[in-house]
DNA sequence: TAATATTATTAGCCGTGGCTAAACTTTATA
DNA sequence: TATAAAGTTTAGCCACGGCTAATAATATTA
């Protein structure tokens, strides 16, 4: 019934929002072609875990979304403890987990979780759902909406993109770090922020990327 | 290339010994038909990880039997973590490892050996290949062969069977556990043996399970 | 040694989850 | 608003790893 390729379908359209989403859109995400994605996509919906509209989009019904969030909570659970047992750097966790998500038993993620305290965020911020998919309120916001002169926090990195996760950190962007926002670059949306008495300029997509919260 | 099935396939083949290994007792140990063990044998001997005369059996190659021990290196280290860091009890161990084991990359294996000190046996005693699949010269005996009134200590118990794995503990048969060998039925071949100043019966078929020293 | 039982293989089917190529909708653009 | 472009679906292929049923080889035993 579940598989590998089921779950990865699932918690891409999680992560790609509530409704209406596109066949192209998914298939980019998961690095397979159109066609694989709509046959997968009639494939769940015939068994309830998905509502489609052929040509219009598809969407997680509810026990999809339970689904996903399954499989979301095994991802940031299993990424919080290979961080906290070997210290992986939080640029490699998320791969790893990619795959271990798949092959952990509800048995095992119970032990996980209970070793780690119930944890609600991850290594990069991210909420973990709870066991039957709640997410806690958090009340992060985009960087890229933040107001100039505003001094903030960071509370979320992004976790797929390695590369992304290095720039970030070397640049002094990590968890807790407290940043004061310089000013926005009209014609790119870029930010310039400071950060311990230094300037970075933050992409707009970058800022697109991270979560804070006001102080 | 190198699929879950195909592991399980190598690794089954590697527990069933070097040579001559029928179709039957391979599908009966994976819980396949010995139509699709077959197929996959072919399969495998195609790849070059295994050789087979039709009819008369099938063995692993030099390159399979390398393949095998890796997954028993992953699967045995994966026990130990789990071990180490959740306290899962060594029934529960090995139906997690079973399937953890096939998402562990070669990075996640070098952490995890690191972090426990390059380990040469799991929680079941097992030894534990090295990442070339070395296994370290052991000379664990088995329980059935020791002679009578010996003093033997308990260096591996099963690992597959939780309610073997529980009788054992149950009785007090556990790692460096020391007993003492009294008797042979011969009818049975079944033992009695001394522990902690009681006496227990151990069937032939559990003393063929259990490694032990001499004292 | 001939019949029988056991073991192994082959043939052919099925579901899964990829793919390409072609057809069809919807949306954008001239 | 007709045409082109973009997005989506369908049709049909493939490898994988199961299965059953039929056949073939080997081992046992009468
Ligand atoms: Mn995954
Ligand atoms: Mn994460
Ligand atoms: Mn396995
Ligand atoms: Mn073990």
């Amino acid at each position: 019934m579940t598989s590998i390729a089921r779950e990865d379908y699932l918690k891409a359209m999680w992560k790609l929002g509530s409704s209406n989403i596109g066949t192209l859109e998914l298939a980019n995400h998961l690095k397979v072609t159109p066609a694989s994605t709509t046959k997968m996509i009639l494939k769940l919906s015939e068994n309830g875990l998905v509502r489609h509209k052929p040509y219009k989009g598809a969407s997680l019904t509810e026990i999809g979304l339970k689904q996903a969030l399954s499989v979301v909570r095994r991802h940031r659970l299993l990424e919080t403890f290979l961080s906290k047992t070997l210290g992986l750097s939080n640029e490699s966790l998320h791969v790893e987990a990619e795959r271990l998500e798949h092959a952990l038993s509800k048995d095992l993620e119970n032990s996980i979780a209970k070793y780690l305290n119930n944890p609600v965020r991850d290594p990069h911020g991210h909420p973990i759902p709870g066991p039957n998919g709640e997410i806690f309120n958090n009340e992060d916001i985009l960087l890229s909406e933040c107001p100039i002169s505003s001094t903030i926090i960071i509370r979320q990195v992004p976790d797929e993109d390695s590369e992304i996760l290095i720039w970030l950190k070397h640049n002094g962007v990590s968890l807790g770090q407290k940043m004061y926002i310089k000013s926005k670059n009209n014609f790119d949306d870029s930010l310039v922020v400071e950060i311990n008495n230094s300037l970075i300029e933050i992409s707009s997509n970058m800022s697109k990327l991270v979560y804070v919260t006001i102080e």
